[in-house]
DNA sequence: GTGAAAGCGCTAACAG
DNA sequence: CTGTTAGCGCTTTCAC
């Protein structure tokens, strides 16, 4: 392993030089820098992080934490975080929680001296929990807010607000909302977004169940679609509606000549099915990248007041799942 | 911060001591060890393992590079390779490389430094970069095999003999092989392992194209397959077959009626779309911990010669892309 | 503008 | 079994 003082001999140099033509190139005299330079190119020679963050007290390291690679949003969000971080030459630590919201904070704490910073995306735990992380290592919220904590989220009131504008358009009277998980942030956000939306539009919202997240979830969802008798649904995410979408074809309801989906997220999934899934689009990878953005800048001024929320609009992809209401439809849901 | 000063002095010992407590626990006597922890517990000490590692030489960090973390083939191996790597207290470093084969290397040589191996996955390198990665830091390949390097890959060639029996005890007399990326050391397999196992069945055999292993890859690998006028076809991975499945139908071909598809991978998509793939399902997280244990164990002793390459097999899940060749079909393919 | 010295938090000989 | 000493590779005062 070739290190600075290796640079340093073969340079004619002290290490405190070599050190500085990487730290602060522009006070070492420019001669010197490059031939220092041009030593530790051909010597191949690299700053230790670990040694060099055991003094300045920064790692060069970013933590992330998300409850579910698996899911299919995440990995965006996941790539627009590296691709930023490596701009800024930053290394980040992924972890994943099963959806495990009691191993969160500890896996904060274990990561914490390692890391500068840690990103959380979706975190599940309580807004306590997210104040005392927060303590433990600086912290941005990715796709939540909780006190003046900094984070990036998406606009969901908009977002239902153009859900249920395209539905109304389509002339639907009676639509539902499918819910996910009880305790989402994103979730509550939609679901009083909606009925915003619905009150300006003057039809009539259900509000159906709390499924989990996933494909299966959506195909739990399809008999109380069915029951409330709605003629269009948004669901609380893609897989939801995906699930449902399946469920309902396997009863012989045809999507969207019986029922129309929307849903929220625009993961790959939801444009090579068919009937293609008309959807919220979320914009995964610019949430990574700001999220990483927002990371530095705390880090930078740590003290001082950065913008703390920022917020990104999401946009609609009308495919196949919607259409106008079927009037066979109309009279099975008397009012 | 909590240092193991602080710790010692607390416990009335040397910071020796401490480190001892936690590092060779047997050999400190039982009672001041005892104190030891239980006073680092009180005040929340933890090892900073960046100063540790500076003087052991080992970070306690794994590296992972892959190359596309949206393929949804890969999600499963980081949860696989996550697990396995915090049961023994290792942490690790994902990077995705965007398939871009000629960052791969230097990828490696930037993580060298913080990491204590690196896992390459699916890596897209030449065999000679990759001798060189493995210079550069312990590695260990999965899905790919090279020179002595350990790895973990699955059996290709028992997978094509599946997929291959399963369509001959259909009927189908003349099958099609959709390959992906031309350099893809699986594909090279599969490809060897088809024209076998149709060899012993008496078979033929085309060899379609070389798509991108995508969606929009099995899209532009449906004209081929037409033209080809076989009755079934085997599919590099899931997502070619998906997006072979999809264009089929969009041009009126009817799947399993007219063409069969067997996929390779087992994505979760390919469950839930309709008719649901009949694929090969590949050991995803088992690979992913297995290559975990096999750098551990490449790392206790670095000298010796450990087994360097582990093999998985893969399941055949018949699911609804694949039924007895349909006689109109065969009067396309005159013989 | 550059070098010498000190030390980040920790572990590894070496004594005792 | 435990303490002392030295130093991992690097940055950072502080002199010069």
């Amino acid at each position: 392993m070739v290190t600075i003082r290796d640079v340093a001999k073969a340079a004619g140099v002290s290490p405190s030089t070599v050190s500085r033509c990487f730290t602060q190139p522009e006070i070492v005299e420019a001669a010197t820098r490059e031939r220092v330079l041009r030593i530790a190119t051909h010597l191949d020679y690299r700053p230790n992080r670990a040694a060099r963050g055991l003094i300045t007290g920064r790692t060069g390291n970013l933590g992330l934490l998300l409850p579910d690679l698996a899911n299919p949003f995440f990995p965006s969000i996941v790539k627009g975080i590296q691709h930023q971080a490596h701009l800024s030459e930053y290394q980040v630590f992924v972890v994943d929680t099963n959806e495990d919201p009691t191993v969160e904070l500890g896996l904060v704490r274990s990561l914490a001296k390692q890391v500068d910073g840690m990103i959380l995306c979706s975190p599940r735990m309580r807004p306590a929990e997210l104040a005392e992380a927060a303590t433990i290592s600086p912290s941005v919220l990715v796709h939540r807010r909780a006190g003046s904590l900094p984070s990036v989220t998406i606009d969901n009131g908009d977002a239902m607000d153009q859900a249920v504008d395209h539905l109304a358009a389509l002339g639907h009277q009676h639509i539902g909302f499918v819910s996910g998980p009880r305790r989402s942030w994103s979730g509550r956000q939609r679901l009083t977004g909606i009925h915003k939306a619905v009150a300006a539009h003057g039809i009539s919202l259900d509000e159906i169940g709390h499924f989990a997240p996933t494909f299966d979830g959506g195909v739990a969802a399809a008999e109380g679609v069915l029951l409330s008798g709605v003629s269009a649904v948004v669901t609380y995410n893609d897989l939801i509606g995906l699930g449902l979408l399946s469920a309902l074809r396997d009863r012989g309801v045809d999507v969207p000549g019986d029922i129309s989906i929307v849903g929220v997220d625009d993961i790959p999934m939801s444009a090579m099915v068919q009937p293609a899934l008309t959807t919220l689009s979320v914009p995964k990878e610019p949430s990574g990248r700001l999220a990483v953005d927002l990371m530095l800048r705390v880090l930078d001024r740590p003290s001082s007041r950065v913008p703390p929320a920022e917020s990104l609009t999401c946009q609609l992809i009308v495919r196949q799942t919607t259409a106008p209401p079927n009037p066979r439809a109309a009279k099975r849901t008397p009012a």
